[in-house]
DNA sequence: CTAACATATTAACAATTTCTAATATGTGTG
DNA sequence: CACACATATTAGAAATTGTTAATATGTTAG
């Protein structure tokens, strides 16, 4: 094996973060494991819409769920997906500093 | 602000990694600057589809371009963004021994 | 069993993204 | 200046992704 990571796995994995909804979803569980209708009701979003982007968030190894009764719970999938939630925003941080720094004011 | 960072900066930065050919980019240039035509060579692809996907990553503040002469190289923003690279590549092996130990041998 | 609720799935359509080919721009060299 | 080369841009077609509304499935309570 080339490479230790299957590059379509990494895809999927990375287009899991790439979608409004997603990254909402994905920061609204972060801390604590909900039921699909908190998350909707959290979003404000559609129920369709949200357990479809729930089925891909899935799919692409980012979250978790566990039936309980009726209710399906849903979480990170581990602490490492936290990490990288926190690391993001770390590093936004800073490309948006960089962003406001590299405004040129040419008078 | 009741957020740190803007959400819709958020969504386009991880955007960024949303492609296989920008993750390809990404990992190309991740030790070392490089020209375009170099990138083209060594991904084995389309000269315009290359720009394209490195102009989105300098957009989503992945990479940074630098002219020198007729030559333009490309590098990553910053050690953050390496750093992010390589979180992916140790939260994927853990995603794909999951998936692996997940298997059901019931006979 | 049936009703009520939670969630998932489907299908058609809309929106967005990507690709490809052609062309444009910019830069150094003769 | 003219040519060659490196890179960027454009535009339209093709592919993918997302939305919406309707419906299906699964679970518990009565």
């Amino acid at each position: 094996m080339i490479q230790k990571v299957d590059m379509d796995t990494k895809v999927k994995f990375l287009h899991g973060f790439a979608h409004k909804i997603r990254i909402q979803i994905l920061e609204c569980i972060k801390e604590e494991e909900k039921t699909v209708s908190q998350i909707v009701k959290d979003l404000n979003g559609n129920q369709s819409s949200i357990s479809q982007h729930l089925a891909c968030l899935k799919g692409c190894g980012l979250i978790r769920g566990r039936q309980e009764g009726k209710y399906m719970y849903y979480s990170l999938r581990n602490q490492q997906v936290r990490d990288l939630l926190s690391m993001f925003d770390a590093v936004l941080e800073d490309v948006e500093n960089d962003v406001e720094s590299c405004e040129n004011h040419i008078d």
